[in-house]
DNA sequence: CTGAAAGCGCTTACAG
DNA sequence: CTGAAAGCGCTTACAG
């Protein structure tokens, strides 16, 4: 491995001269530049960027921070487009990308804010958190700069957050519901503490109460993002109650295994039941009949997240919340209701 | 940020002491030990990598190279699984991770063998590299040790490779549809100079020759991995071959681009025309009629292929090809040809 | 078991 | 425009 040192000695330059020719220093005459460059290339020598961090202090590494991604499926796919859109804005930026996996159990070996401290990293983009997690409060008290992917606003005194808004989200797909004349509505959510699950909720139930519907407890059940579950909830919930003619879904994943178990019961959707999804996964597209269900871009998002951590490490400024686009794709899983009251 | 020279300070032993005993070497007595960890621990301390690296050179980074990750569509969500198997096997090796993404206009930007060895990276894993690309070239000049993953073992004088037999799994899907009483078989494969397609072309031949059928030329079409080329050769394929009863896709994704074109020629899967595809992505076993597919284990490739760089840079090794296993999924998109000859 | 000293490969004031 | 020197924060022979 060539070393500016070698480079010095074949060209006869100080080892000042060298280093600032290879970054393109302006107090170096274009001449020399040239000399030292071509000599740089002769000898296929490569900066070593340990001993450049270590020196400048200057590394420009942003960190992605994805917490617990087994509990997202392979189905889902939401991790992968977010990674993308991270790293063409990082690319673009000339950032480098330091990948940290948070799975569950190892969560005690290393917090994350010692993998950014170590490595010196200038910034974080943090997706997957929960609302309860330790991991908010260890990076308030950090140093570092971070973005949050999907994280509530509340409660979280002015933190930079990308996301979109799952509350009117959440509204429109039971309003989408409401408007097909349905009246008995289910709705199988996430979990209680992941944000997205929170807002869903709370746009569920603003929907009802706006168009003067009950909101029925027990229509309410949680199925933790699982397909599986949502199956099992489904066969419960419709045993139980027949008169329910529609089921939002906080996610597409369950809604899968809530037309599953409509299937099982022999409830044709959209003719017997109505079902709303949501995140418009390429599945919801592909799927008989195709999901009604709400789009939202992770790439996007990754992308955005990206750029305001970027941003933010330029130039301090007040903390932001970027708010991107949704839309209710209506495909063939709602149906008028025609069933009397 | 605390130092090593802090803790000294602090505990009053030398900075040859407090570096031992940070890392737990076995000329420091346990008492020394304690104190200096505590001190550690109360001062906040976390070790500088750059600075451990530049001077140890012990630095455990292993790179995932992934090479034009935008010709693989969301759909298909092979990248993700392998990210993950690949990530499993660092963390339970205590190797570090670098990512490196090259999109496909940054390619002359810099090569990642300069990624490489610029943070001293100790191994590569590279996957979607073609056999005419230039980096396999690059690879073989470099001094860094790389597993490559679904790359052919012909030609590549002995390189480290995971893949699974792609020759033998489409001549399974081909004799698959020959045992069902077709003798007219499309072939739509994805490229020419990708391995997997080179070696699925090749299996699709042996299968038709071994069952003494005629290798048709008419019959086989390129259709670059897209759904959208596959929708379009299908229909042209169609048309002019009407006595067409099966097609053998080289990808799910092709597959479902196949699908939706005999459906809008208004030819019934499988009653009509049997389908089969390669890959077993998630979308196949949800598309109806359920899609008949190789099954495949991205996760597996990815978690091998890392085992198999940290075995090879604890001691090395002759270069090894790992082939894992496939699986035919016989699921709804084949029938018993009726047609007669 | 402990410590003084050198050095990993760079960048960056500072002086000229 | 160029160079001599210091130092980033560690680890590691080496000596005791």
């Amino acid at each position: 491995m060539a070393k500016i040192d070698d480079i010095m000695k074949m060209t006869g330059f100080s080892r000042t001269a060298v280093s600032k020719a290879l970054n393109d220093k302006d107090d170096i005459s274009e001449a020399t530049k040239k000399i030292i460059r071509d000599a740089a290339r002769e000898l296929n020598y490569i900066p070593n960027i340990n001993a450049r961090n270590l020196r400048s202090k200057n590394n420009n590494v942003i960190a992605l921070i994805i917490s617990s991604p087994s509990a997202e499926s392979e189905k889902t796919n939401t991790l992968y487009p977010l990674l993308m859109g991270v790293n063409k804005a990082m690319a673009a930026q000339q950032y480098e990308l330091a990948l940290y996996i948070i799975d569950s159990k190892d969560q005690a070996a290393k917090s994350y804010v010692a993998f950014c401290r170590e490595r010196n990293v200038k910034g974080a983009i943090l997706v997957g958190i929960k609302t309860d997690d330790d991991y908010i409060k260890q990076l308030k008290n950090s140093e570092i700069p971070y973005v949050l992917i999907d994280v509530d606003i509340r409660g979280t005194d002015h933190m930079n957050v990308v996301k979109i808004d799952d509350v009117t989200a959440a509204f429109e797909a039971t309003e989408h519901l409401i408007d097909h004349n349905h009246k008995n509505i289910a709705f199988i959510n996430g979990g209680k503490t992941a944000t997205v699950a929170i807002d869903r909720w709370e746009g569920y139930q603003k929907a009802l109460a706006e168009h003067g519907l009950p909101l029925q407890h027990d229509y309410v059940k949680i199925a933790d993002f699982s397909e599986e579950k949502a199956y099992a909830v489904t066969k419960a919930l419709f045993k139980q109650h027949p008169e329910l003619t529609a089921v939002f879904c906080a996610s597409d994943l369950m809604a899968l295994g809530t037309m599953k178990a409509l299937d099982d019961l022999e409830l044709d959707v959209p003719r017997d039941v109505s079902v709303v999804g949501f995140d418009d996964i390429p599945l919801a597209s592909y799927v008989k009949p195709a999901l009604t269900t709400i789009n939202q871009s992770f790439f996007e998002k990754g992308n955005k997240a990206a750029d305001l951590i970027a941003s933010l490490l330029k130039e301090s400024q007040d903390k932001k919340i970027i708010t991107l686009p949704h839309k209710l794709m209506r495909r063939n899983s709602v149906a008028h209701n025609k069933r009397s009251a």
